[in-house]
RNA sequence: GCGCCCGUAGCUCAAACGGAUAGAGCACCGGCCUUCUAAGCCGGUGGUUGCAGGUUCGAAUCCUGCCGGGCGCGCCA
């Protein structure tokens, strides 16, 4: 409906003479819902925006276009109002044929080809895999894959990915951890370091690895810490010892068995994550290797390409970026001076990469923590000669879990509740994936737990769910009684629903693509969620108000077009965050 | 110190590009089940949009300055 009085609008703006339409020619004919009923159904306020530059009197500018408007049986009438808004009354009829439309189209109802075909490559989670998921991960798994639907279903052509950080120190870190994990397994005694990950989840890797190695990587412990620079409990320096440790490993197993037990460790916790994360509905369609990047020449193609367009320079033994060129605060190091590219190189080199792939739009989900990074990584875009528009950064803020009124601490020592696992456990995907994308990504979240695993109208999942399930109910009821629905009866009579609960769910179904037009464009799924929740009300309020099983076949079967409508609609909805519509609960 | 994000009802949060009287949920108060699931509905109380200025027909939204909270400022990843 909106987009078809938009389209009204901009036919009589064409047939304005030009003086009218002042300078700004490209501006879109905005028409939004009216909040006040007695505004009509609709308004635009071109004429507001318009007079500006033409210099003109707005409501008398608004009469102008009122009167070039096509005429259409779906607008009932239109009003002049205020400063000079233009508001439009909907028929009847508009709202009725939009159920028709909703059941023609079924689970496309809602989607359009507003992405046109653009290529986009959604990038998040990206957990460096070196432990399970946390809660955090949570919600960017859960935003991630919400706003990717979201694309697709507004014409994208969606591609989503893992940047897998399997090279570095922090991975070492973790084979070292590993290794060391192993060795008291063999019966060794370990002085487990600071710096090592010290979490209960590698035991069970350490495990695999002498399942499937035997004694074969085992090395005496006093070999393993002889004249390693001291620890901190010993008064040592925690990433002194770390890395020391890491380079006695190096040496005692050698180039391949270091691989075999890094491996190892990489191994069973990407698959934990993915099995985690595919649990939870959010799936790939490649988890992306860092190390393969460098395998694959991409870095050095990155780095021609800044040297190609003269923005690097050597100093200090070191080569440098000029990021401050491009709007950066200052220059980067690219290559240090033993030789190694930086993580800032793997970068650049990992966005060109998405360009060679062929990507308009790259889109990454990021930790609030890691805004600093985008204005580099762009600037590092611009300086290869790729357009910096390309690059979206999208980022998530922190979740802070809340058990009743009480915050849950949430310290990878305390062993409390951290990972995204325990939380699907304890409430639930549907609940999970829910409250996730509940808030808008740039707002803390609070995480109520209690409220997300409560079967009462108090939990918002349940209450939207319950209307689908609802639905679902009077079907059986229909069936039961031996009146099951009859779509084509039921299309034919939708003129028989007038009731003001009915036309209140009628308007809020047709509000879906509006919605789903305008949460993808602006990268908010929450507005999903706000938005079932109102078109839930409005059903559960005409629940209420009206039987739908009544003798009257043709009204009967309007009004369980009517809610099949809605259910519809629902199930579209909920997909698209990636929770389940129950039949029944 | 510099930079980015945030500050809206008692609580948790909405409000695209500046639009009409700033909206929901929870909590609180009062009603509605012999009838399709009360996991529901209806009504009510509740606001100087952190503070002070500015821009204009119009500001929660844009600009400036302050106050408060979070994060970032490595040849780490």
């Amino acid at each position: 409906m909106k987009e078809l009085i938009e389209r009204l609008v901009a036919q009589a703006l064409a047939a304005l003479p030009a003086e009218d339409r002042g300078s700004l020619d490209d501006l879109h004919p905005e028409v939004e819902r009216s909040r006040d009923p007695a505004h009509g159904d609709f308004a635009c306020s071109i004429a507001l925006r318009l007079a500006r530059a033409a210099r003109t009197n707005p409501r008398a500018l608004a009469a102008r276009i009122v009167a070039a408007l096509p005429p259409n049986p779906f607008i009932a009438r239109t009003e002049i109002a205020g400063p000079g808004f233009i508001n439009f009354f909907v028929t009847t009829a508009a709202w009725q044929q939009q159920i028709a439309r909703v059941l023609e189209t079924g689970a496309a109802y809602g989607c359009s080809d507003a992405g046109a075909g653009r290529r986009a490559i959604v990038e998040f989670v990206s957990a460096n895999p070196t432990g399970p998921l946390h809660v955090g991960h949570g919600r960017h798994a859960a935003f991630g894959a919400s706003l990717a639907s979201l694309l697709e279903a507004t014409g994208w052509s969606v591609h989503r990915e893992y940047y897998v950080n399997d090279a570095g120190r922090q991975m070492d870190i973790l084979a070292a951890s590993v290794w060391l994990r192993y060795l008291e397994l063999c019966g060794e005694r370990v002085e487990f370091p600071v710096n090592g990950y010290r979490g209960e989840y590698l035991r069970p890797i350490a495990a695999d690895l002498q399942a499937r190695h035997g004694a074969a990587l085992r090395r005496p412990a006093d070999q393993v810490f002889a004249d390693l620079p001291p620890d901190e409990p010993a008064g040592g320096d925690r990433e002194r010892h770390i890395d020391a440790v890491i380079a006695r490993m190096r040496e005692l197993l050698g180039a391949a068995d270091f691989r075999t037990v890094f491996d190892r460790g990489l191994e069973d916790i990407l698959a934990d994550i993915r099995d985690d994360l595919g649990g939870f509905g959010v799936r790939f369609d490649r988890w992306y290797s860092e190390r393969g990047l460098a395998d694959h020449g991409a870095i050095d193609r990155a780095l021609a390409r800044l040297r190609e367009h003269g923005h690097v320079y050597e100093q200090d033994g070191a080569l440098w970026f000029r990021a401050t060129a491009f709007g950066d605060e200052k220059d980067r190091v690219v290559v240090r001076e033993n030789g190694q590219s930086t993580y800032f190189a793997s970068d650049i080199a990992y966005h060109l990469e998405k360009r060679e792939r062929g990507f308009d739009l790259l889109l990454d989900v990021l930790g609030a923590d890691h805004h600093g990074y985008v204005a580099r990584v762009r600037a590092g875009l611009i300086a290869m000669g790729e357009p910096g528009e390309s690059l979206e950064v999208r980022l998530v803020q922190f979740v802070a879990l809340f058990r009743g009124g009480t915050k849950v601490q949430m310290s990878t020592r305390s062993g409390e509740f951290v990972t995204l696992r325990e939380l699907r456990a304890e409430v639930g995907d549907d609940a999970a994936r829910f409250f996730y994308v509940m808030r808008s990504n740039d707002q803390h979240l609070d995480f109520d737990l209690e409220l997300a695993r409560a079967r009462s109208n108090d939990n918002p999942v349940y209450y939207v769910q319950y209307a689908h399930a609802r639905v679902a109910s009077v079907l059986r009821q229909a069936a039961g009684r031996g009146q099951p629905f009859d779509a084509a009866v039921g299309l034919a009579a939708l003129g028989r629903l007038g009731e003001p609960a009915e036309l209140a769910l009628m308007s809020e179904i047709a509000r879906w693509p509006e919605v789903l037009g305008q949460a993808a464009a602006l990268r908010a799924p929450h507005a999903v969620v706000h938005y079932l929740r109102e078109l839930a009300t409005a059903f559960h309020a005409c629940y209420n108000a009206l039987p739908f099983l009544v003798e009257d076949p043709a009204l009967r079967n309007a009004r369980l077009a009517l809610i099949v409508a809605l259910q519809q609609v629902v199930r579209n909805a909920l997909g698209l965050l990636g929770v389940t519509a129950p039949e029944t609960m």
